[in-house]
RNA sequence: GGGCGCGUAGAACAGUCUGGAGUGUUCGCCGGCCUGUCAAGCCGGAGGUCGCGGGUUCAAAUCCCGUCGUGCCCGCCA
């Protein structure tokens, strides 16, 4: 920190060093100047001093400016009592004066580096140099940083290896959709980038690597959301010779060294477990937040013989009716349209809600159709007393909890306090139906079913050796155990409908891999962009990541992606399409205009 | 691909519903005053394509249509 330029880092002066004269460089945080005294504020990566000056002896404190970057001499003094400011470190102390110089002005900001107001992000973007000097932000960038280092510390501890796989190959079957990138001295063919370094670990499980690790940045050329970015950063890892349990205790030992070194607390392990259809019964989302309760509860045999039409046909459709407890909410006609508006949107289609009065009996628009005895049952089987909002959705399973669970996420997500519930999701279905009927992995297709034979026979109710790691509602990530056996990797694919010659095809090199004797093995990944976004109670992973881009996949600042030269795209054997044309004469003439 | 919100001075906003002169607030910027402030204070000043295009109207920041940008969400995606 303290280098030729100074001798103390702004924010590390103390009491201790009274009387001795230091030297501090750093940006101008702010200047407050009384005509006869001026005080101005340095900040470096350490914190911030106040320095003192008499503008009469010093003119060139007039100058100064927010985030002119200075060097200032001067002796450390004991603040005037009374004016300690307890809020800075430094507070304690304050640099007198003797030498103030100038290193680089500023032009004034296009935003002021300060923590307390929210500026537009495109803002911040175009300007993210400045950005990252507040303070939330550098405490963002350090955390990261602190984090990648656990990381390593602890895979180092524990005898893995750090190898790096290439970003140029070819395309992954992650299911995502592939950033591609086209070969010159191969005109016409792509690399792909990778959504995950999976086929590459599992081959160095079979290079008899054992124990592998990596902290990787992938791609996937999918739409944005807050928590998604075309390129992020994963903690990859694999291990051979070992079972679920093996791997988890690992990850687990691994987010918890992160979890100390950020926020300097212990993790009880192991973390809790639940199936994926426990989880789904519970919470209606297979990342549940366990930060708080407002569980879904199984009404279906509390109304089994009810009238009531829209409980009567989910029920003879052989669904199910689920209701949970909000509690004591503000609920007005229109709260309750929003929210069947929300409901609607996730596939309900309505939402029955009631209200319970003070003396228990039900509001509701829906409370006549109910006999007396299925709304005490309800109430019961709810733990409903006066005040709480009951919602109640009537559709398939699957539908009626994931209703009732983005509800649940809405109106009950606790905010304003760290506690960390960290969830692993165990069992989770091997294959998925698509809407069109087929069936497709929920993983990635070298996920080892729980029993082959069950696979065969039931694969729509098959269990896999998949599981995610959840921590406040976060999805931090996934793993599983693989298949070694390249006869059930066969298997699986031929449920999937891919014949053996695609098979051979796409993944040829990697099916003959298998076939050397390869030992069973299974890892996992985990977001390291998610991970530190919850532990420094972010809500976007964008503010964790120096420079991302917005959500049409443009950096600000730079203006990447643009176009290229005609000679460029030549070499690369690429041809623009006629949109793509139009579209650059468009943008050619915004650019005159 | 779709839904919703936002776009007004360098920044953060109010004004838009209910049309009437670019009106206003805070910060920053420029000038002045000020010896203990710490988001200093006081006085004065500059700064505007109300995102862009079209329409309605005597009159549009305000109403309508389109478009661009941006955010959240659904689809998609671990």
């Amino acid at each position: 920190m303290v280098q030729g330029m100074r001798s103390h880092g702004a924010g590390t002066v103390r009491g201790g060093d009274i009387d001795d004269t230091v030297t501090v460089a750093g940006w101008v945080q702010k200047r407050r100047d009384h005509g006869g005294i001026a005080f101005f504020d340095v900040r470096d990566a350490s914190g911030i001093v106040q320095v003192v000056a008499d503008p009469d002896k010093h003119p060139i404190v007039n100058d100064l400016r927010m985030e002119y970057c200075v060097q200032v001499t001067g002796t450390v003094r004991k603040r005037p009592e009374g004016t300690e400011n307890p809020d800075l470190e430094t507070g304690e102390i304050e640099i007198g004066a003797e030498e103030v110089i100038v290193l680089a002005p500023s032009k004034t900001l296009p935003f002021m580096i300060d923590d307390r107001v929210e500026i537009d992000e495109k803002v911040r973007l175009q300007h993210r140099y400045l950005d990252l000097r507040r303070p939330r932000m550098a405490a963002n960038l350090r955390a990261r940083s602190r984090a990648t280092s656990a990381i390593r510390r602890t895979f180092d501890e524990l005898g893995f290896l750090e190898v790096e796989t290439p970003t140029l190959i070819n395309s992954t079957p992650e299911g995502a959709r592939d950033m591609l990138v086209p070969s010159r001295l191969r005109q016409g063919e792509f690399y792909a980038l990778p959504q995950s370094p999976q086929l590459f670990k599992q081959l160095l499980m079979i290079a008899g690597v054992e124990r592998y690790y990596q902290i990787a940045r992938c791609y996937r050329d999918e739409d944005f959301r807050a928590d998604r970015q075309l390129e992020f950063t994963q903690l990859d890892m694999e291990g051979a010779f070992w079972d679920r349990d093996d791997v988890l205790a690992t990850v687990e030992k691994v987010l918890a060294a992160v979890v100390e070194e950020i926020r300097g607390v212990q993790v009880p392990l192991p973390f809790q477990r639940l199936t994926w259809q426990e989880t789904m019964n519970r919470f209606g989302v297979d990342k549940p937040d366990l930060r708080f309760g407002m569980e879904i509860v199984d009404l279906t045999d509390h109304v089994m013989e009810t009238e009531f039409g829209v409980f009567r046909s989910a029920i003879e459709a052989a669904g199910t009716v689920r209701g949970i407890n909000v509690g004591a909410q503000e609920w007005s006609r229109a709260r309750a349209d929003e929210m069947t508006e929300f409901a609607k949107t996730l596939g309900a289609k309505g939402l029955v809600w009631m209200v319970v009065e003070g003396d228990g009996t039900l509001r509701s628009p829906v409370a006549k159709f109910l006999s007396e005895t299925e709304q005490e049952s309800m109430k019961k089987a709810m733990e409903a007393s006066p005040g709480d909002v009951l919602l109640i959705a009537a559709d398939r399973w699957r539908t009626a909890v994931e209703v009732l669970g983005g509800l649940r996420n809405r109106l009950g997500r606790p905010f304003g306090h760290d506690d960390l519930a960290f969830l692993w999701v165990v069992d989770f279905p091997l294959f998925e139906e698509e809407d069109d009927g087929s069936i497709t992995f929920s993983h990635h297709p070298f996920t080892s079913p729980v029993d082959i034979d069950e696979m065969r026979e039931h694969p729509e109710s098959a269990v896999s050796k998949a599981y995610d790691a959840v921590l406040n509602g976060v999805e931090l990530g996934s793993g599983s155990i693989r298949i070694h056996d390249p006869d059930v990797q066969r298997q699986v694919f031929d449920i999937l409908g891919i014949d053996a010659e695609t098979a051979q095809r796409r993944f040829g090199w990697f099916l003959e891999a298998l076939d050397y004797g390869t030992p069973p093995h299974g890892g996992f990944a985990f977001g390291v962009d998610r991970l530190v976004m919850v532990l420094q109670g972010e809500t976007s992973i964008r503010e964790v990541i120096p420079f991302p881009k917005t959500q049409t996949g443009v950096d600000p600042m730079t203006g990447a992606p643009t176009w290229v030269e005609e000679d460029q795209l030549n070499e690369l054997g690429v041809e623009l399409s006629a949109t793509a044309l139009a579209r650059r004469e468009e943008s050619e003439a915004e650019e005159l205009a």
